[in-house]
DNA sequence: GATGAATGAGTCTTCATTCAT
DNA sequence: CATGAATGAAGACTCATTCAT
């Protein structure tokens, strides 16, 4: 059935392109009526709120991403290859349609950043077994280090190149804060040596 | 003038407090007058618009920012101890009061923007300048191998490590796609290999 | 036609119970197909508005009352009983059920107040014909003054007693306020001397 | 100084006005500023809602009536001038302004009734005060019989002829039939005996 | 009979900004 | 210098009603 029908997808599409365009808070709902071609109220037949909108458009995203990243990982052959997917990828995606986040986060009510909270941990996962399946792979190719703690790394990772949970939690700052004077050293340790097994 | 009266000043740190706690859209000019227990219409005698005042606020905070790093990195000694200067300090910067930026910056009409990339490349331009001068502090000790091309590894950093222009431009994301697809090679040859010169 | 089929029992009786729960304009047809666990386009297969939907609910608790007045007038022995009955009952039921009318009254367009004033005379009727059946009984028993203005008196009862017409016409507030004046006289009267003979 | 700006009060004037000619839910607050010729927003920087407007109205006619009550009870001479002036002027009151509560409080929110509560109790004590000052007054002419129970008849004029507190708790209707399962036999009584001494 | 989908008009509320004093 | 008062424009959301199927 209509589940997903038509009229729900041209507002969801609306949204996303507005949302990654001008920003959650700048994107009315008129907005997105007028984009989507349809009338204000119309959008809540299929939304119960502006913040729905928001969450379902990220998921779909994080989604895409998700189905893309897995089939070109399993295309890619050698490490660097493989390490430069994990992170082109995701980069292009966080690039193109995670910046509506920052703008978003902080104007959301808390019981909705709590359902997001529900989705992270499982996204995270799965970017680490992405990681760690590299990992592997290099050991296996006998090109990594044997010291390389890749679920350590692969967390830096997330953090640092990808923006992972920097802006979820603005209340939780010093959190965030202990964690990088943690991972300075790790980050200084491969700016300087990298990962490669340095042949003695 | 009263450039600097003290009810400026009151305003100033108001703002950038509530700013920095609660994002750029969500904080009133209501809730400002308010922390700096004066009128609402005072504000306007002081300032022409609220971006001002998030611009004023931002100015302050990156100078506070430079003087300290300058200082910490003078007497920060040998290279690794300078590299995680060079890093932590702007971080824990970002990390305190940057977040503002993302919400702003999608808030904020061109005309203002503007007037913030007169104060980048100057900034980058002084982040470049300490950044070049651990890399030849490095090359002084024989750390660095000759092929480290100090302006461009200074440049990712700045972008990638420190969140440089990420959000800056959101009209101008490919510009900052191509700049990542360019990057991600160095990236991984930095993950792989480091920066220190290999005995051979 | 299906005047009574189960559905358009269901959608009044939910309706009614609505409306007596959260009053007319706080239950929204939304409310209303929920709890009859019907589409929302279904009422207006039976109903063509919502004040229809109020004007039914609020006929068929009227006839309701009556029917059960009727059988306990009977019933009741004595003058003190049958009164207490003529009072009890309705009170009973105005409380339970009519607060709906207040909210809604104020709603309802007048061209659907002119249909309720057409049933409310026929509804005073068979009030006052209960009251002077009651005052008829006790002047055979030759209980009361023979004085006593039974209709006026029925009149009385209806509008002080029973909230009679208060709130039903807000924009004839004069004339009420008029009929105020005119039986607060009968009103301290009673309340002084009663409608017992006196035995002189 | 300016308190009770003039524009605040044309404000509560219209709202008045318009409250008690079409009930609460149906004034709105462009109505109210169209009637008080003020910019809608105005209103909010004298009302923090809607509710506000309404719950301040209410207090000044009620402050109203009680000073003009107390001014005529003053004036009346005996006991039948000023029974009837006890119930008169407030009846006036309630069917003028007064209505706009029945539609009122079911659309205001729990918090704002509370704050109804604080001065109900506060508003009864004064009419039972004045009206057991007319039963001494009644005493005193050797009019009324001893048994009079003042206070429990000064609350039954309260709950019955002045609707009392009627609408106010619709979810508390058992306690109010409760009640009135109580009172009626008070109410027979003095319906068939009024409550003038009886000469033996 | 019954309904999913769509909507126009309206609701209360917020907020940056202006201006006379 | 400072402010109390006032406002226009916009925001998210609600709801009775319609209509094709």
């Amino acid at each position: 059935m209509n589940t997903n029908s038509e009229t729900k997808t041209r507002i969801l599409n609306a949204a996303t392109d507005l949302f990654s365009h001008y920003g959650y808070p700048k994107t009315s709902l008129d907005d997105i009526a007028r984009a989507a071609q349809i009338a204000k109220a119309t959008i809540y037949y299929y939304f119960p709120s502006k913040e729905d909108i928001f969450l379902e458009a990220l998921g779909n995203k994080a989604e895409e991403l998700f189905v893309m990243l897995e089939r070109e990982l399993d295309e890619a052959e050698g490490i660097e290859d493989k390490l430069s997917c994990y992170l082109r990828l995701p980069l292009r995606y966080i690039f193109e349609y995670m910046p509506i986040l920052a703008d978003a986060l902080n104007q959301i009510p808390q019981p909705y950043l709590l359902r997001l909270e529900e989705y992270r941990p499982q996204y995270r996962q799965r970017m680490t077994a992405l990681f760690l399946g590299i990992i592997d792979y290099g050991r296996e190719q006998g090109l990594l280090a044997g010291e390389v703690d890749g679920p350590r790394l692969s967390e830096l990772i997330n953090d640092w190149f990808m923006l992972g949970d920097i802006c979820f939690d603005r209340s939780d700052k010093d959190r965030i804060i202990r964690r990088i004077e943690r991972d300075y050293e790790l980050i200084i340790h491969i700016l300087l040596f990298g990962i490669i097994k340095r042949k003695t």
